[in-house]
DNA sequence: ATGCCGTGGAAACCACGA
């Protein structure tokens, strides 16, 4: 089973893009973020006609997820991170399908830092992370999978230095993802590559893509229950270099039916 | 060092992104 991650940054804008790219890697379940656009407007007919069901969240403008699935039903479990009834993000939501249960988020970005963009950044970040820990408590199959806009090591940014004021990077977003992980969540991506330059995301200034600027901040964390069954997993890096395309690229693993 | 590009929405600019 194929599950992939794809910040598509504008789900109408990038349509035959993800089509395409949905044609081309065939993923069983994806998760989506930064839809960009209200409920009525997400494209279910066009996501329907490749192949999938879905679920999302939409929101005006900013933010927005969604799970698609081309195998077996999808069970909404929520579609808002608990802790925050007054938070109007769209940034999470969460199915069981076919035996796993997948959480889809997109972790606030927190720019400018210091301020109050990042002061909600570690704010939901403390959400996640009492989240997470409850998703554990299940003992199930779970993947909590997203852009997380964390660069988690100094190996999983171009040039680490910039990088040291930047939301993104600050000690207290890596604490914060050292806090998670802790808890005894895999990163799929470095299980199987500890020692791989591995980028999801490249601005679109400067020719980053072409310069091979990137940053690693779309992850695969995945419960202690699917550690034997990861099989593979990689990054549709190409899928940048289109037209039209998300300053993201897709991550995708791959997990071994049970 | 920098939103230099790109999106959506409102309004011919702005907020936001990482």
């Amino acid at each position: 089973m194929k599950i992939a991650t794809y910040n598509v940054n504008g789900v109408n804008g990038r349509l035959p893009v993800l089509l395409r790219w949905l044609h081309e890697s065939a993923p069983d379940i994806v998760c989506l973020q930064e839809l960009k656009a209200p409920q009525e407007k997400f494209p279910l007919e066009a996501i329907n006609d490749a192949g999938y069901e879905a679920i999302w969240h939409g929101q005006k403008s900013w933010n927005g997820v969604a799970i698609l699935s081309k195998k077996g039903q999808i069970a909404e479990v929520r579609r808002a991170l608990p802790g925050d009834p007054d938070d109007v993000h769209s940034r999470y939501i969460e199915a069981r399908i076919n035996g796993l249960l997948i959480g889809c988020l997109y972790l606030p970005n927190g720019n400018p830092a210091p301020g109050p963009k990042f002061d909600y950044k570690l704010n939901w970040f403390k959400r996640l992370i009492q989240h997470g820990q409850e998703l554990l408590a299940l003992k199930e199959p779970v993947i909590l999978t997203g852009d997380f806009n964390v660069i988690p090591t100094e190996f999983d940014v171009y040039k680490p230095e910039r990088w040291v004021d930047d939301a993104l990077f600050r000690p207290e977003t890596r604490s914060a993802f050292q806090d998670l992980m802790a808890q005894g969540w895999g990163d799929a991506l470095r299980k199987l590559y500890p020692n791989e330059q591995i980028y999801t995301f490249w601005d679109y200034f400067r020719n980053a893509y072409g310069r091979n600027a990137g940053l690693r901040i779309d992850h695969f964390l995945l419960s202690p229950q699917l550690d034997n069954r990861l099989q593979s997993a990689g990054v549709d890096r190409h899928v940048r270099g289109w037209e039209k395309t998300s300053d993201h690229a897709p991550v995708w693993i791959t997990l071994a039916d049970q």
